[in-house]
DNA sequence: TTTATTATCGCAATCGGTTGCATAATCATA
DNA sequence: TATGATTATGCAACCGATTGCGATAATAAA
């Protein structure tokens, strides 16, 4: 069996300590320069490569951050992930990326996975059903940083979170100034507080802008799919539910939306408007285009990888959690009435 | 600072050797049943977990397979993603994915890093632009198997392919007999088999069909955004370019053709039929919806996990490489006539 | 020639586990 | 009582690197 080259076999081959060879690989001047030399040649020869679980075992230190987010298809979240990568790589972090598939069982196997692996820290956003956090507290305990992103978590620690509040209120507020004023609402999974939040906005942008609201205006979509979305409003339109405008928590169910309102060949946005969430990469596609909420992913990455580096670094230093809100922006397009 | 928990510390506090702990903890019969029990209750109390990165040392396995891909954000690559998990987890790997974002370099220091952390195999899907591939097989060299998949290199190694000729022929053929005669084809970059596959497919289909082609059908798109997409088409409706068919190497920029098209306000499918390819996500959404030739990343990656599970597992015996092409599948929309 | 100094390099411990073998204690048997 | 078998545990090497400290030899200074 073909077998790596380790320091002890370039040692045996020069006939010198495995302590020297390492030395001069690393241009320690205690170590001659024709030893250095010899070494290096021979390294080179043999395309040695260090072993990086044993710098890991010896360093204690593996320089890798582990990931856990609910699902890579999420457009989103490949944003996000493009971020992180970008703040990881050029501080010579590696990262490992797991899906917990929106399931919490899944998610505790992971974060097992990765304290046992020595990650030197975690960025994670819990799934939807997670209701209790004692697996990423042990990990805290154990003195593994961790910074969650994108969904909010009852923990003591650093938060990377998008204005969800803001993004319902503008979306709902853009709806109602463009002149609609009978406005439902696809909300997200109960108890994932992002979704609470964007159903918060939707609700106080009616207040504050003086139009009726009332709780039936707001209708449970926890899969957030495109079929869920369909049959929903397909739903209300044969319950004869009268509105003018759909403030859907994710561009998919804002699509199932849609589809369900050109089946009734009611008109998109001049009879019913529609906004949706997240900017998916589909959006500008269809037809017509989707009006969304952009929660820009790759800052997002970016801004939690850079906090946890710097809880890494600052390790033994205690460090107040901060948590950090990014603003959203209001896409205009064509599935609702911009003058 | 916090530190994890170690056999020794366990011994410490109990008075006993490490090695008593070690075989305690895994129910060794040799270890008294009383010794057992106190060891595995304190282990339990101090929440104590194996240190992996010691565990693949000493046992030269790390259970961990590196992924190389090119884009996450690319719908098929998150699929692919998906059924390796299926395969790697039940059989108790974990995974380390890594984006080469299309660019060999990136792909270069990316497989040196999976070695350094002596992953126990490798699947890879290779950027457009690799030209060389000692990169890779310099890891081969080392032992250590990988497998190929989507896209086909010039390595003796196991290889998991989509059949793009098929693809490009049916989809072509689909055209031909819809009642479309005067095609186009939006190819992919130069130099990466699959397109060109799909490429011979599309001047295939013509002969066997007995319809007269010519190589300006054939129009670069290498990029294969949404923009270069619509920009090729723009183009060659100004230049006064005659064709009923478009067959593009990938739904997006078959969305780039579809709305250059509209634009120019040229009836889809009627006057001009399209077919994309790899069926995305959002291809069922738009309008009309996207006819497409569907390839199951699921399992692509599922197939190329569990090849690459055998090689690690007889790494000893040699094992001849296979090559396993998957079928395609056409998926009849709206963009083209469907009798 | 002797001592001090420096240039090179090796020994051995360490990181956190595993495991073959030795050892000690207990018990049964002749 | 001596011997063999059995049971329970410890010692130490090992995986592949790093690193403080000590050893050796060569050179310089006295």
């Amino acid at each position: 069996m073909k077998q790596a080259v380790t320091l002890k076999d370039l040692a045996r081959e020069l006939n010198i300590a495995t302590s020297t060879v390492s030395r001069a690989l690393k241009d320690n001047p205690e170590i001659s320069a024709v030893t250095r030399a010899r070494v290096k040649k021979l390294a080179k020869e043999l395309n040695y490569e260090p072993n990086a679980l044993a710098l890991s075992l010896r360093h204690s230190k593996t320089n890798t951050i582990g990931v856990i987010l609910p699902e890579l298809v999420h457009f989103f979240f490949s944003t996000v992930i493009s971020g992180i990568e970008d703040i990881a790589y050029s501080n010579g972090y590696n990262i490992i990326i797991c899906q917990s598939n929106e399931n919490i069982d899944r998610e505790i196997l992971d974060s097992k996975a990765l304290f046992n692996h020595r990650v030197d820290g975690i960025l994670a956003c819990v799934s939807k059903n997670t209701n209790h956090y004692d697996h990423f507290i042990a990990i805290q305990d154990k003195g593994i940083p961790i910074v969650f992103f994108d969904r909010d978590v009852p923990i003591d620690a650093s938060k990377i979170l998008s204005n969800d509040f803001e993004g319902g209120y503008n979306a709902t507020k853009h709806l109602i100034e463009s002149g609609k004023t009978n406005l439902i609402h696809l909300s997200g999974p109960e108890g994932l507080m992002l979704s609470e939040q964007r159903t918060r906005g939707f609700v106080q942008a009616h207040r504050d802008l003086g139009i009726p609201f009332s709780r039936e205006k707001i209708l449970p979509c926890g899969d957030g799919d495109v079929e869920e979305g369909f049959k929903i409003i397909q739903n209300a339109l044969q319950k004869g539910m009268k509105f003018d405008g759909i403030f859907a928590v994710n561009d998919i169910a804002a699509v199932g939306a849609l589809q369900a309102l050109q089946e009734a060949h009611i008109s998109v946005p001049q009879e019913v408007a529609i906004i949706g969430y997240s900017d998916w990469q589909f959006s500008s596609f269809i037809s017509p285009t989707l009006t969304t909420i952009r929660q820009n992913g790759n800052d997002m990455g970016k801004k939690a990888a850079e906090l946890l580096l710097e809880e890494i670094h600052y390790k033994d230093t205690f460090i107040e959690p901060k948590s950090i809100t990014l603003p959203t922006e209001i896409i205009l397009r064509g599935t609702t009435l911009n003058k």
